[in-house]
RNA sequence: GCGGAUGUGGCGAAAUUGGCAGACGCGCUGGAUUUAGGUUCCAGUGAGUGAUCGUGCAGGUUCAAGUCCUGUCAUCCGCACCA
């Protein structure tokens, strides 16, 4: 047959679409299959070849599962607010719902060129109204139930984007968009009480198969450690200074106490410290770095200390100083320390510096040298002495500090709460009105949704304001409590929010009552198997699984998890090894692709060019070679006229339908499409197969090659489409070759090897060993110690 | 610094519970077809003339180690003064 691959792939991709072959069903008395990537943002420059690597794993188990008669819900959308759509149109001058409706219709084209088989009856953009209507309602519950509050605080600022970003976006000290440096600045923030949901986050993550190192990272991410809350008494003052700390057991050896210099105890007793000017300084200093350079350099301990306020250490009743110090965060736990330099290396670094007195309370290493960080006999500690186990001393002063009234156990978490605002325009509206006498007011749900404004000018306001803040008609409304005149809230929220919840949006895309029926979301629900990028396991996989926690809470979703199943694929890089990018000239564009040698050789070639999960250099030659291998398919039926079964490639067919059926199970496509070259290179062997052999054949690639295989099975005859035929099943007897050849070693060495009958027992596999006649010349004049027999394996006689 | 992962031919990579290292593909070499290039087909392809040696390096356990253990080096990723 000749392999004139556009007329085929264009012919089947029509005939799919005319077929609604992909469309997911109600029909809930089959079995269900829900499988989802994440969804693209749907950028200027059109699609990557990592978007196809992306949607080809699930891809073939999709269509694999079709075929073994599941209801499968493959659904695919456009994640398509935020700042890229809007700095082009800005640049343009052309409007982000323009450019987004534009770009939206290239990544559609591309996306069906690819033949992947989407229900494209079910696509979701999160900018249309029918859409962000929802978020902007599950936002509204969550203000409801009191997951939203109003903050001022010191925000990662983008200068250049002038856009408040979260701790997320601004990773490393950079913009996550320009990549430009970010300042810290004061502001009116929008959060989301996501750190209420810490722990049940992280419970959950014993319920749901994700691979390792995505749990790993999300547990990293939430950063839950237990200790205690330990209050100080502040000396001369009717004050307590609250500290946090892993290890309350070593409270005897406190011989200081550091507190962030944004501390409220500065301003409280500004009276009563004589050094007030050198602590304003220090903090002055402070705060003109940015928490990057403030955490990322190794230097030198700095800090002030204050002069007229002392603490009591409440183990030792000794007064121990309070210094400020930029090594401690007001951020996390209670922004004050109790510093134990003996144990802890930033303590005993600045207390080397500042001559504060060391005192050794965990024996075992040289405290004159460094902090000794390790397990040992507790000393010096009163009623701790003698103490050994960790666990037995902090429990034991816990209860002390509870029984004196002093403190008591404590969680703390590395997660912050979501900064959920932007000074943006291509964003969902806040649905808040601010009222001068009813403060902060829902916009009621009938009025949802709340769009935005369709306006000419859509450029951020100076100083970081919104650009919706400039639209009169849109800002001035009335309170829709008591009617008066009143402002509405012109932030939009962050990117993150529409991909929140938009799996919950497929399985009922259209439905004006509710973001999805509970009939539905009953079948569909979870997600049996989630697949996207590792660089979105910790941002969001975090905020989806939270917002749906949520609404299990609410009794709005059937479970407590959203995703059963999560696995992530591996880069695409560029020929010289390296990340894809523009300016490196390695881009490789998948429709280029796609013309030059096919849709499903791109489809093949991206999923054989090495282990799904890992990095891989794209190769030119390579596709090639996948293109060879579709085209030798191609003709396969000039061969398959063969009229009798031969044993030894029935063997092979039912050995590569296992092998093919378990490892795209697996995400090891590498080796499943290697199973059916191999099978093609005996087939080709042989010289002919059966017609019922080559229907078998072209079932196994049609996941990964549909169009060819489409084509191959009507030309034969084949009833309906491919597509939605059954997968072939295997015979593990026929699997089993009836004669094996076995290693023969010597010593531990291959010697040789002899063909026995697979069922051959331990004795006949060494005698069949020893007849060989170089193994029996090997053996001459050498005594046998020991005889080794594997079944199915080798044989070893040590001989010496 | 802490946590995680990886290290196998010229290249991408395979290799149940320890059991013939290098499947499959690329590239390369030789041959056939072709006016030629390309394509296609056939044969070969870890190193070494050889006995043998070979999975980052050094040890160890074992009849047997890419796989298990100890140490070490390198690369990549995540977190990063988290109290």
């Amino acid at each position: 047959m000749k392999y004139d691959f556009k007329a085929i792939e264009k012919k089947w991709q029509d005939k799919w679409e005319a077929e609604n072959a992909f469309v997911a069903s109600d029909d809930y008395s089959k079995p269900k299959f829900y499988s989802l990537v994440e969804f693209p943002y749907p950028s200027g420059s059109g699609m990557h070849v990592g978007h196809i690597k992306a949607y080809s794993g699930l891809e073939v188990v999709s269509r694999k599962r079709r075929m073994q008669g599941y209801n499968v819900l493959y659904p695919i959308g456009f994640d398509a607010f935020g700042l890229p759509t809007e700095n082009y149109a800005i640049k343009t001058g052309m409007h982000p719902r323009v450019v987004t409706d534009k770009n939206i219709a290239r990544f559609t084209e591309q996306l069906k060129k690819v033949g992947f088989s989407f229900d494209w009856t079910k696509v979701v953009d999160t900018t249309d109204e029918n859409y962000y209507k929802w978020t902007q309602w599950i936002f509204l519950k969550m203000f409801e139930n009191g997951l939203v509050f109003r903050d001022k605080t010191l925000v990662n600022y983008c200068p250049s984007c002038k856009v408040v970003l979260s701790n997320e976006d601004s990773q490393g000290g950079e913009c996550d968009i320009c990549h430009s440096a970010i300042v810290q600045k004061s502001k009116d923030v929008w959060y989301l009480r996501i750190t209420e949901y810490a722990d049940k986050l992280l419970d959950g993550l014993k319920e749901v198969d994700y691979l390792p190192n995505i749990k790993m990272q999300q547990e990293n991410w939430i950063g839950r450690s237990t200790g205690a809350f330990v209050n100080f008494q502040v000396k001369g003052a009717d004050e307590k200074l609250r500290i946090y700390t892993t290890r309350p057991d070593t409270l005897f050896g406190v011989t200081f106490m550091v507190i962030a210099p944004e501390h409220p105890l500065i301003e409280k007793y500004r009276d009563r410290l004589t050094n007030i000017d050198a602590l304003d300084a220090y903090k002055d200093e402070c705060a003109k770095k940015t928490e990057f350079e403030r955490t990322q350099l190794v230097k030198d301990k700095t800090g002030v200390k204050l002069e007229g306020l002392t603490a009591i250490n409440p183990a030792s009743g000794k007064e121990i100083p309070i210094y400020i110090s930029d090594y401690v965060m007001m951020g996390y736990g209670t922004g004050a320390i109790m510093a134990v330099p003996a144990h802890d290396q930033r303590d005993w670094d600045f207390a080397k510096k500042f001559g504060i007195d060391i005192v050794e309370v965990i024996k075992g290493g040289d405290i004159s040298k460094e902090a000794y960080t390790g397990d040992g006999e507790m000393v010096n500690s009163d009623f701790l002495n003698g103490y050994t186990n960790k666990k037995d001393s902090i429990s034991r002063m816990i209860e002390e500090l509870q029984a004196r009234g002093i403190g008591e156990m404590g969680v703390q978490y590395k997660m912050k709460d979501w900064a959920f605002n932007r000074q943006r325009y291509w964003g969902e509206p806040i649905p808040i009105v601010h009222c001068p006498s009813c403060g902060m007011v829902a916009v009621p749900y009938e009025e949802l949704p709340l769009r935005l404004p369709n306006v000419e000018n859509f450029e951020p306001g100076e100083g970081g304001e919104s650009p919706l803040a400039k639209i009169d008609s849109f800002v001035n409304c009335s309170c829709p409590k008591c009617g008066g005149a009143a402002k509405r809230e012109t932030d939009t929220m962050p990117q993150w929010a529409g991909s929140s919840w938009y799996f919950l949006r497929y399985i009922d895309p259209h439905n004006d009552e509710a973001f999805a029926s509970q009939e539905k979301l009953k079948y569909w629900m979870p997600v049996d198997w989630y697949n996207g990028g590792m660089e979105h396991v910790t941002r969001h996989l975090i905020y989806s699984r939270f917002w749906y926690k949520f609404l299990y809470d609410l009794g709005l979703v059937p479970y407590a998890e959203p995703y059963a199943k999560r696995t992530a694929q591996g880069m695409i890089l560029g020929a010289n090894g390296v990340k894809m990018s523009k300016s490196l000239g390695n881009v490789v564009d998948p429709l280029d692709v796609v013309n030059e040698y096919g849709a499903d050789t791109l489809r093949t070639y991206v999923l054989f060019m090495g282990d799904y999960g890992s990095a891989a250099p794209w190769s030119e030659s390579s596709v090639k070679g996948c293109k060879r291998f579709l085209e030798r398919v191609a003709d396969l039926p000039s061969i398959a006229k063969g009229s009798g079964v031969t044993e030894k490639l029935e063997s092979a067919f039912h050995k590569t339908i296992k092998k093919v059926s378990e490892d795209i199970e697996q995400l090891k496509f590498n080796t499943a499409i290697a199973a059916m070259m191999g099978l093609l290179n005996e087939i080709d062997a042989v010289g002919s197969i059966t017609k019922d052999e080559l229907m078998t054949f072209i079932s196994l690639l049609c996941p990964f090659a549909p169009h060819l295989c489409e084509e191959i099975y009507e030309a034969e005859g084949g009833k309906g489409l491919l597509s939605l035929a059954t997968w072939p099943t295997w015979d593990e007897a026929k699997t089993i070759d009836s004669t094996i050849e076995i290693a023969v070693q010597i010593s531990g060495k291959l010697k040789g090897t002899v063909v026995i009958p697979a069922d051959a027992s331990r004795e006949d596999m060494i005698a069949a060993a020893k007849q060989n006649s170089k193994i029996a010349a090997q053996l001459e004049g050498k005594t046998i110690i020991k005889e080794i027999a594997v079944p199915g394996k080798l044989v070893n006689i040590v001989a010496k």
